[in-house]
RNA sequence: GCGAGCGUGGCGGAAUGGCAGACGCGCUAGAUUCAGGAUCUAGUGGGAAAAACUCCCGUGGAGGUUCAAAUCCUCUCGCUCGCACCA
């Protein structure tokens, strides 16, 4: 017998896939589709234990869907512009365009040793001309849709990475790769408007039945909608200028006894001209705009702010108030200006209480008498509005509308709605991304590069000589050019694109990834879209998800696809720990995918990445398990090789695949569970790990069998049924084995082009069930009854037990509940 | 602070109202061996028993609903993640 060498049968099969074509996907509207896609990478050149788990939970997917008869499409490809590369390129003295490529090769390499099953000819690279062509043309799609804007902005600049970054990519004041505290900078940048579409991806959220709510939550939370009202102050000392707070609750007005402005506010150097504060003020403000994010918005920073010299008169009951300026507004939301309401806001509380500033309560919770002395807290609920002229005795929600109501009327409020989220910071001070596709003519001003003309070819990296790849402006050749429209000089927009606009479309094309003459062929995308699983990590929850459905809706709006959303279901897998920590260098606790390969073969690292946990919970890595899985493959093989002999000699008498005995019955069962499982647990509930324990249990049946039926009573043709059922389910979880097997069996063609097996619902039938007898709930006896005893029988023959008729001697029965083929239930007293 | 999730043997995890601990790891004892990255058999939540197909306890904690709760409800503790001066 030969034992199991995956060294060797994992590259035969390999090639033997790949020769065959064995993944391709053409487009057949004749059978349904499914499009499972796992987030492509960014090409570090090493694969690791996440990458690994990533592809094999959708490689089980893309196999069973495949032999459940649907056309899976299952590419693969390359997020390959990015700083990283440029970091890389500067340490080894490459362009980026080198390392990338081969990165590539090598990432491509250590994924195919895995297995995946990876349709190759649709293979896209974001960093190849023949791509990011259209993502320049997307750009200007955005651009004539009116999303695209250029507009100069305080933004986040991370000194680190030499670039600007997006809001979303700012983690906690700190940029989200390298982790550098971000600065603040008055910049002209790019911008796509992704505001203008917050409603419809917060309230499409509600499309995606199939998303964990963690994932809506975060998106919920970034969009951060708010409903309130816009009410206009006007300045005492300065009559016509008029400043404008956005508040939710618009119902304290009348407990306004400040106003303070953001140090950005743009009315704040009018508003101090000629005060004796001037100086002062605008040195606190420039101060205060180069502070960091985090120094400026922790919750620990204390509230600084100075008076203005300046009042505001309140709409409505005519009150001047001083106005101030703090560092606890933000330019960024709302108007950048905040009606100070200390009785009932917490931030607006503690800035009173260390400046002295008055507190007048206009609302009183409910059940609570008028508060006389002094409030030692703000109270934020609801109740009745009181100190509120006209207003008084109205509900604070009532309130709110019909103070917004009034304000309207005398034209100085509306109704507002006010988000979190902030357009798309998209200019990149970088190299190695994909040029904005803009030139800048003295004459006509901003023009949008044409269409014929894209794509506009990112120049071969210049010489490095300092610690960054030259930027754009660096290259003359580049730079120069002439203006598409007069024809006159001109000069090219030199910011290259977030490198998350190349992924926010890249599924589509995936569909055509050749099509020379569009982006995606709109058939191809009609037939395949929407992305039906899509898996990937949950540190793309708002990032990556957030841009990819907003490019989709307006693609949609142009007509161009037919999907409001990209992605139908979403799985964020868990993350692989080891030793209770994320495997990482620095901790010394990493386990490579490689290493696996070569020790104990793809198989046994997929199976234990999928057995050890549910996809979506984190993974503890387990050496001892890896090598659990390791031995049950072994028995799997050593399975195949026993039987093969037995199998391929001539049947004995008389046995003709008959029913046979209780065993032959046991094993028939135990065989049909696995399949049922096996399907409903993949096909279902994506817990993978039970599935690969129901076909675990099916390789212990077998080898109980074998053991405990002399050989020449063994059932051989249920034997191959058996193997050959065991060979399908393990077929999406360890393909090579499964494939040797079943040419080792003398099976025709290939397991992975074989029908899924069907389970018999009559094989599972038992003839004898054991039944639970409780008495008050507790566990006081079992019997073996057949199955499907009627109500009576079963009571009958659990009171005849003479344990429970010892027991219920002299008690009162006061109830009996009983579960047909499962339990008896004695309530007695 | 707000939001989401999680808490089950020595470990990874099963069980979504009906026998808690499937499957795997580890461990214990035995068998076997052409010494292999072996294999096979039996056992393995805790305690009391030691004749048991016996009893008690047990799913972070406390209460509740129910004939029956890891599962549903209330409170509470702990951990993880996300957001966090967003007006």
């Amino acid at each position: 017998m030969q034992g199991y060498d995956p060294q060797e049968i994992e590259p035969k099969w390999q090639r033997f896939w790949e020769e065959e074509k064995f993944y391709r996907t053409p487009l057949d509207s004749s059978r349904p589709k499914y499009y499972v896609l796992e987030m492509f990478p960014y090409p570090s050149g090493k694969l690791h234990m996440g990458h690994m788990r990533v592809y094999s939970i959708g490689d089980v997917l893309a196999r069973f869907l495949r032999m459940r008869g649907y056309n899976v499409i299952h590419p693969m490809g390359w997020d390959a512009f990015g700083l990283p590369a440029e970091n890389a390129a500067i340490a080894n003295r490459v362009s980026p365009a080198e390392w990338t490529e081969q990165n590539i090769a090598q990432m491509k390499r250590q994924q195919q040793r895995l297995g995946i099953s990876y349709d190759w000819e649709r293979e896209v690279n974001t960093s190849s001309p023949d791509y990011y062509r259209w993502t320049q043309w997307l750009f200007l799609l955005m651009y004539r849709r009116g999303l695209a804007y250029k507009k100069r902005a305080a933004v986040n600049w991370c000194p680190h990475c030499q670039t600007v970054l997006a809001n979303e990519q700012v983690e906690g004041g700190r940029c989200w790769r390298c982790e550098s505290e971000v600065e603040q900078q008055e910049r002209e940048q790019w911008f796509l408007c992704i505001t203008s579409y917050a409603d419809r991806l917060l309230n499409d959220l509600a499309l995606l039945e199939d998303w964990p709510e963690r994932v809506k939550v975060m998106q919920q939370n970034w969009i951060g909608r708010s409903e309130g009202a816009e009410i206009s102050f006007r300045v005492k000392e300065l009559p016509g200028e008029e400043i404008r707070v956005f508040t939710t609750r618009a119902d304290t007005l009348f407990g306004v006894t400040y106003m303070v402005l953001a140090p950005e506010h743009p009315l704040l150097p009018k508003l101090v001209r000629g005060t004796k504060q001037e100086k002062e003020i605008l040195e606190f403000a420039a101060r205060m705009k180069r502070a960091s994010e985090i120094e400026r918005t922790s919750e620990e920073a204390p509230k600084i702010g100075l008076f203005t010299g300046r009042h505001a008169i309140n709409p409505l009951s005519g009150e001047a108030v001083p106005i101030l300026v703090a560092n606890y507004v933000i330019m960024t939301y709302g108007t950048g200006a905040v009606m100070g309401v200390p009785a009932h806001d917490e931030r607006d509380y503690q800035f009173a209480r260390s400046y002295n500033l008055p507190l007048r309560q206009v609302i009183q919770p409910p059940g609570t008498e008028p508060a006389g002395g002094a409030l030692d807290g703000a109270y934020t609920g609801e109740g009745i509005m009181i100190n509120s002229g006209e207003f008084n005795g109205l509900s604070s929600t009532e309130g709110r509308r019909r103070i917004t109501e009034k304000l309207r009327e005398m034209g100085c409020g509306d109704f507002k709605v006010a988000y979190r989220l902030r357009d798309w910071l998209i200019s990149r001070q970088r190299y190695w991304g994909a040029p904005i596709p803009i030139v800048y003519c003295d004459r006509c001003g901003i023009v949008p590069v044409p269409e014929k003309d894209l794509p506009v070819l990112l120049p071969p990296a210049a010489e490095i000589t300092g610690d960054r790849v030259p930027t754009l402006d660096q290259y003359p050749s580049f730079v120069n050019t002439s203006c598409p429209r007069c024809g006159g000089k001109a000069r090219r927009e030199t910011d290259t694109m977030d490198t998350f606009i190349c992924s926010s479309w890249y599924f589509l094309r995936y569909t055509s990834p050749h099509l020379a003459t569009a982006p995606f062929d709109r058939e191809a995308a009609g037939y395949w879209m929407p992305v039906d699983q899509y898996i990937g990590g949950i540190e793309h929850a708002v990032l990556h998800l957030l841009y990819a459905r907003f490019v989709t809706k307006v693609l949609y709006d142009a007509g161009l696809v037919k999907v409001q959303e990209p992605f139908s279901r979403l799985l964020a897998q868990g993350m692989v720990y080891k030793d209770g920590a994320k495997m990482s260098k620095s901790k010394g606790n990493v386990v490579s995918p490689d290493e696996i390969v070569e020790r104990y073969g793809a198989d046994t690292g997929r199976l234990f990445i999928l057995f050890a946990a549910p996809p979506e919970k984190d993974l503890e890595w387990s050496d001892r398990g890896v090598e659990g899985c390791h031995r049950f493959l072994r028995r799997v093989w050593r399975l195949v090789e026993e039987c093969r002999g037995l199998l391929s000699a001539a049947p004995h008498d008389g046995e003709s695949g008959g029913k046979g005995g209780a065993a032959e019955a046991g094993l028939r069962r135990v065989m049909h569970g696995a399949i049922k499982k096996v399907t409903e647990d993949i096909g279902e509930r994506f817990n993978f790990n039970t599935a690969i324990s129901a076909v675990m249990e099916l390789v212990n049946a077998l080898y109980d069998y074998r053991q405990n039926t002399a050989p020449e009573k063994q059932d051989r043709s249920l034997l191959r049924e058996a193997l050959r059922s065991l060979l399908l389910l393990l077929a999406p979880f360890a393909p090579h084995l499964a494939e040797e097997g079943w040419h080792r069996l003398g099976f025709p063609d290939s397991v992975h082009r074989q029908p899924w097996p069907e389970y018999d619902p009559a094989a599972l039938a038992v003839e004898e069930v054991e039944v639970v007898i409780q008495i008050n709930g507790k566990v006081r006896g079992r019997m073996t009854v057949p199955a499907g005893s009627s109500q009576e029988e079963l009571l009958k023959a659990a009171r005849q037990q003479p344990r429970i008729s010892e027991l219920l001697e002299g008690k009162e029965i006061v109830r009996q509940v009983i579960v047909p083929d499962k339990l008896v239930n004695i309530v007695a007293r």
